[in-house]
DNA sequence: AAGGAACTCAACCGCCAGCCC
DNA sequence: AGGGCTGGCGGTTGAGTTCCT
């Protein structure tokens, strides 16, 4: 047996609203309010319309303050960035968008942002070809963990990464927090559950989070999926890891240009049941802003400096290239010798 | 000018979490 | 405690519009 309807749906009108419905809603609403149930409001107010239908009409057309048009170079990069660091948690990004419904911001991440994000696949297939696809099997979760530094040897990667600046990391706690004035995500500290079955390639960014704060060894590593290709064949890769290619002027902004940004998604493993109750990551999930660029028609490992915002290449003479307003993070590892690698505020990609 | 392809976006669908009884 | 109801959400659809040949 199915679940009841809602309504009655033989005796409810479909499609798009009349101006009729639209002003009944809005001045019943305006009056009225919703009365705390959608489910009975269009009866109350005249209407052939699902409860729900209701809803969806005044929460994405009708309300006050809709801002309907054009996004702005600004709304790409917080959409971009949050994106980035959530995924397609709509309701989360157009928070942080005031007059912007989620509706909105899906429809204009499908239609117009995506695609940015796709054209620049083809000079992403061509840097690809610079790597065979070496499989790489990450360690299971067990007791004999990879240390962050077998893990990025085995990579051949490293990097330290960034997240956005409402977020900070609480090493102690080995948790992702929000602050006060981004309250609106803070449920993204909800479990992030185990990572599925990945095979990580040799151009796989990877990195490892081993310790907590007694610098008791768990296993924690990162998934990022290679590649665009991934992505492309499977856009369910967008949730587990992925590089989104954005321009000069920062990640996802209009104008054409080579920097990347990178997401990484930590699996929390934990040696057992014990250290997950106390040390359960809430959700990890941070951003690699990186700059590659290909000189001589070789990709070249690049480092950079992050600094106010920007990333300046260490080693050749390229363009600064402004990012999304990031705050940058140390980060931990139980091998003091390690942290060399991680000097904050510095970003390196090596394959 | 016509018609097919591609795009846009409002609206729908179904799942899920939380509340209430 | 658990079942039903509702709101909220993300994914998907499809009608209307624009673009291209």
């Amino acid at each position: 047996m199915g679940r009841a309807p809602c309504c009655d749906k033989a005796n409810v009108k479909k499609g798009p609203w009349s101006p009729e419905e639209d002003a009944k809603l809005k001045e019943f609403i305006e009056k009225y309010g919703t009365g705390g149930n959608w489910i009975a409001l269009p009866q109350k107010a005249g209407l052939k319309r699902c409860g729900k239908s209701c809803r969806l009409r005044w929460l994405n057309y009708l309300r006050p303050n809709i801002r309907h048009g054009e996004f702005s170079e600004e709304e790409d990069r917080i959409i971009c960035s949050l994106y980035a660091s959530i995924g397609s948690r709509w309701s989360v990004i157009a928070a942080q968008l005031p007059g912007r419904t989620d509706n909105d911001i899906k429809n204009y991440w499908n239609t117009k942002l995506k695609k940015k994000l796709l054209t620049m696949l083809p000079y992403f297939q061509e840097k690809s070809s610079f790597f065979p696809s070496i499989p790489f099997q990450p360690q299971p979760p067990s007791n004999d963990h990879l240390t962050s530094h077998q893990f990025l040897n085995n990579s051949s990667s490293f990097y330290t990464f960034s997240t956005p600046n409402f977020m900070n990391v609480d090493n102690t706690s080995n948790s992702l927090f929000v602050h006060e004035e981004h309250t609106s995500v803070t449920d993204l500290q909800s479990p992030v559950p185990p990572p599925p079955p990945l095979q990580l390639h040799a151009n796989s960014l990877m990195c490892n989070n081993n310790t907590d704060v007694n610098d008791n060894c768990y296993s924690s590593y990162s998934m990022c999926n290679s590649p665009m290709q991934e992505y492309y064949h499977n856009s369910s890769a967008m949730k587990e890891g992925m590089f989104m290619f954005g321009s000069g002027n920062g990640a996802c902004s209009s104008s054409e240009g080579g920097s990347c940004m990178g997401k990484i998604s930590y699996g929390d493993y934990y040696k057992d049941h014990e250290e997950k109750q106390k040390y359960q990551i809430k959700q990890e999930e941070y951003q690699l802003a990186l700059h590659d660029h290909v000189l001589g028609g070789q990709v070249q490992s690049q480092s950079f400096m992050i600094k106010n915002n920007h990333v300046t290449p260490l080693q050749n003479d390229l363009e600064e290239v402004k990012l999304p307003n990031f705050s940058n993070y140390l980060f931990h590892d139980g091998d003091e010798n390690k942290t060399t690698h991680y000097q904050k505020g510095m970003c390196s990609y090596h394959y």
